[in-house]
Order: structure tokens, then sequence, then C-alpha cells
DNA sequence: CGGGTGCTTGAGCTGTATCAACGTCTGTGG
DNA sequence: CCACAGACGTTGATACAGCTCAAGCACCCG
């Protein structure tokens, strides 16, 4: 039912999991959690915070958002979610739904209950570590965003995150590291940079006219990666694979 | 050796792992993790970005704190880690020293090898429960920063963080919620701001003119609370105990 | 006593926010 | 097929929060 051939249909989390799913049987396991899929909308809540959370979610194909809602209406983008990746994973090992998630395209993806998660640990502590890994890479990133938002000017900062996306859909075989699409506003964006949208729209003009990035029609190209990289501090190791 | 006697003296570590260690067999197994202590000055550097990490630590006494360096010599600290913290957890599953990790004052630890902490998830899923636990919660303090960062101005950002310090020492058994032994310069406290130490001075005095905050000889005091909260938008659900 | 570290304050500048208006595209119903 | 509404992007004018640079103060420790 599950071999190598199956397992390799798990695409994006497949590629993702592979250290830690060296042996059939851990494969087998891996399918079973991620192996059924659904189809979500774009734009449906699927973690709120005054609901206690199910469910996480693996991503197979889409983008959607965590995030923070305020008293006064403004939000906080905590992270962009993409293929491969899990949601509200540490809403359920905090019993407590942690942030707001919301799908941001029609998104494919897997449903896992607490229980099969367990169950999952128990049997291979190899998929366990695993786990840990996931989530350690995604405080990785969290803190990278912390630093971008805290330290550089919002120039800097709108070339970190696009770089970042580029890198992170290339690593599960989404578009290229220098030019992919992007389902995201422009509002979304600024408010993952704690910048308003008419600002990041004077930054993305910016950009724009020294020829650095495009954005456009759903669609980013990164023209000169050096010079943005050199722009935007950027450093990959904190989304570098196991 | 180690008996529910033995336990209580793992003060903040005890108390916060309480939930996940009913058991006499648990117990033991966290004294054998975080029995052994030892003594780190002040100003020590735990973790650092070009060295391979050797170890995790709890601490039992004292501040530190993980921070990045950015190049242009500004650093962001991302958090500060406080009694009954792990200190480098997510290196540890990197296996790649993520941030660095600096001690504020003399501090009171134990080390944890990775081999420890492995096998302790071995004979306890319930303990291993208990880390991914400490790992949400710390993602979750590390996404209310960046929320702090990007959303609030200075003066709310300023009374949310020393809140939730506050908070979160009181929870491990250290001070009250309103006043609390703080050994941060303004310098520090500024670098996990994202604002100049220069613009903090000028909100800490804006506090302490109506009588909101004095913080001062090492000393913080939140003379009232409830404005405060207002003021800072603060919520504390993302630090609760398990 | 001298030098370092941290705190405080002032003056001027700049990056980003705010407010407001207009343009463009897409989908929808008459 | 056109009219319209609503979402998104763009641009300008103005305001202000927070930064930079610079200097002086207070304290502690060798």
């Amino acid at each position: 039912m599950a071999g190598d051939e199956a397992f390799s249909a798990l695409g994006a989390v497949g590629r993702k999991f592979r250290p830690f799913a060296p042996t059939h049987a851990e494969q087998v396991l891996l399918m079973e959690l991620a192996g059924r899929r659904l189809v979500i909308k774009a734009g449906e809540e699927l973690a709120f915070s005054d609901r206690a959370p199910q469910f996480a979610y693996v991503i197979h194909e889409g983008w959607a958002c965590s995030y923070k809602q305020l008293a006064d209406g403004n939000r906080q983008i905590i992270d962009f979610r993409l293929p491969g990746d899990f949601l509200s994973l540490i809403s359920l090992f905090l019993h407590r739904p942690e942030y707001n998630i919301v799908t941001l395209t029609d998104i494919v993806a897997s449903q896992i209950s607490t229980a099969k998660l367990v169950s999952v640990f128990r049997q291979s502590s190899l998929l366990a570590e695993g786990v840990f890994w996931v989530l350690s890479r995604d405080m990785a990133i969290v803190a990278e965003h912390l630093v971008n938002v805290g330290q550089r000017d919002a120039i800097a900062r709108t070339a970190h995150v696009l770089i970042e996306l580029g890198y992170r859909l290339h690593q599960v075989g989404h578009g290229k590291a220098t030019s992919y699409e992007c389902p995201l506003t422009q509002k979304d964006l600024a408010e993952a940079l704690g910048i308003t949208h008419v600002h990041l729209n004077r930054v993305l003009r910016y950009l724009r006219d020294r020829e650095l990035v495009s954005f456009n029609g759903g669609m980013v190209v990164l023209h000169d990666l050096t010079a943005l990289s050199r722009i935007a501090d950027f450093e990959p190791s904190y989304l570098s694979g196991r």
C-alpha cells in the first residue's frame, strides 16, 4: 500500500522528512499521518482564538499564514506557511489556540489528530525527532522575523522576506529561488513586515526602480539576488535542511 | 536518592515540569537530567554562531538571553531566559547553533547532553511531551515578541515586556508579578524591544512620571498593573502553564 | 583619583505613519 | 453589454515617533 513510490507521492512533506524516515516502516507511518488529503478553500480560518484546537495540518499545496489579531484592529503575521509546513503544531502541544491561522489560497492538506501524532511518536522516536526538528526550525524562522522587524529598515526587511520565501519554496520543489508565484497582497506582506501597506508600496517601487525585485501579478522575481542579499543581510543558515 | 523531596528541590524546573512528572519514575528521570548543577559566570557565551552546539541547559537561578548579532553591529535579543527555562534546545535539534546565548548574571544551571535527553524521551513519553510543551511555549513567547515589536509603539512595547517578565518570574516563584529584581541594563532592554537605548530612556521617564513603572537600581516595580496591561494590550494566555 | 559603564537630556533629522484621493481590475447583476 | 461595487494598488502632502549625534552626570571599582 505504502512503499517508496507512495512515499515519494508525499511531495513537499516527503522531501522535508526524508532524513527522519529512512526505513519502510517509518515511511508507512508518515503516510498514515499525512496520506489522507483534503482541500480547504482560500480564506478559511483553521484555528481561532476562542476554539480549542482539535487538529494540526500539513500543507501539501498552497499557502496559509499564522497571525495574531490585536485589539486595535491591526494584525501581525507571524509566518507564511508553505507546502511541507505544519499548521497549528504548537497549539496542539499547548492545548490552546495560540494564534490564528488562515489559508491564503486554496490548499491541499492532511489533518493530523493529537492521538495519531502521539501514536506515531511511540512507534518511531526518529519521527518524533523529526517533529522536534520541524518545530525548532519554525522557531528559528520566527526568531529571524523578529530580528528582521526589530533591527532592519523597511527596504532590508522587505528584501529579506522575499528572499526567504523564494528559498523556502525552492527547498520544497516549488519555483526557483529567484522567481516564484506569490499569492500575497501588498497588505498581507506589510502585515508580516510590521509596516503599512502604503509604505510597503513605496518600498516596492524603490526596489523595482533599481531593478532588484519585481512583485507583480502574483509573481515575484528577484533580479539581483546577490545585491538583495547584501541589502537584506540575508544569511540562510536558519533555513537549511536537517 | 531522588524522591519527592529531592524533586521539590528542583525548584523552578520542578514547578514547570510537575504536570509531566506525576510518578516517582519520571521524577527520578528529571533529576538525572537536571540534578547536577553548575555555576556559570555572568557574561559567558554559552552558544556561539561558529561552534556546533554540544549541550543544552536548564536554568535554576539567574538570567540569560538569546540574541542574534547583525553584520552592522546591532543585535536583537530574542528572549530573556529565566529560572526554569531551557537554553539552546532548538540548537540541539537543528544540529546547528541557531542563535547566540549569553548569561546576564551568574547563573546556576544543569547541562544536558543530546544523548541524555534522547534517552529520557525513550523512557518517558510524558516527559517528551513536556519538552514539546516547553518548546511550544518558547515559540509562543517569541511570536508574542514579534507582535510586540511589529505592531506596538515604544511605550506599549516596553510595558508589555516588563509585565511579561514579572508574570514569568512569578510563575516560577521569583518575586511578585508587580515587582521583581531585574539585572537588565537599559541597553539590554532596548535591544529586546528594537528601539535605541536613548529612546527607551525617554519611554521609561514617561512611565515613571505617570507613576506606572519604576525601573531602577536593579528593581522593577509595576505600580499600576491594570493601567499598564491596558496600555500594552497585554493578554497572558500565551504564558499560562500547561 | 581616574576611567569605565550606564543613565540622562537636548537639538535636529529622517523613516515611516496618516489621511486622502484617484486609478485599475474583476466579478456581478440588471 | 454596461453599470457598479469592491478589492487592490499608487501617489501626494503633511505629521510625528523614534533615531542620531553629542555632551554631561553618577556611580563603582581598581
